[in-house]
DNA sequence: CGCGAGATTGACT
DNA sequence: GTCAATCTCGCGC
């Protein structure tokens, strides 16, 4: 994986590409199976939509770093940031099969049944790889980095649809995966506490 | 087995 | 004060 590809304008495409790769942290490895590729400023569903703030401003910098967030009060949720510098784009990682470090994994998220289940979601994701505050900001592709973006065998096919669980902008199919895969998560309407819109 | 609601902290309006 | 790119458990069918 190199700095270039990340940093392509064409973020659904750089998406589709992290599919395969492999992420690396905490004595755990995960081949990406299901992501979700988010606009920067032109996004309403991204984070960066209404301009830079102490959360997001990794999102506002090189591509291949990592950006980090904590919601609903208790998960972490990671993404790749891509394009170039100053467009603030990025591919948040859904999801990841377990090929390397199960045993870790499985210490971290007790309440996983099959492996398939470890990584299978993307505050599980970051739950099973260790990865919190701690992480943000870190370039993925320092060979030095605790958490680490690698190349890994691209997937045959791969399947396009809606984003899960934002609040608006369903009409672009930006979120891809591997079609039959067992860590893919299925798909889920968003399902507010509160009133949902319509 | 599928759906529905609660949990719980931080960032933004 | 309100809301959030989610997960898990419990209840109902």
């Amino acid at each position: 994986m190199d700095r270039a590809t990340l940093a392509a304008a064409d973020v659904a495409a750089v998406a589709r590409g992290l599919l395969g790769c492999h992420l690396t942290a905490g004595g755990v490895t995960v081949r990406l199976t299901e992501v979700e590729a988010y606009a920067g400023a032109a996004d309403p569903a991204s984070h960066a939509y209404r301009g830079p703030t102490a959360r997001n401003a990794v999102m506002f910098g090189p591509a291949g770093h990592a950006y980090l967030y904590f919601t609903y009060g208790m998960h972490w949720c990671m993404n790749v940031v891509t394009g170039p510098d100053a467009v603030a784009s990025a591919v948040l990682l859904r999801a990841g099969s377990v090929v390397d470090g199960a045993e870790a994994a499985r210490e971290r998220r007790p309440a996983a049944r099959r492996d398939a289940d470890l990584a299978r979601g993307p505050a599980r994701l970051c739950r099973a790889l260790g990865l919190d505050r701690a992480a943000y900001g870190l370039d993925l592709l320092n060979p030095a980095s605790p958490v680490r973006l690698t190349a890994g065998e691209p997937p045959a096919q791969v399947a396009a649809g809606p984003r899960v669980g934002v609040t608006g902008a369903h009409d672009v199919p930006w979120r891809f995966w591997v079609p039959g895969d067992a860590t893919v998560s299925a798909y889920r309407r968003h399902t507010a506490r509160s009133q949902p819109r319509s």
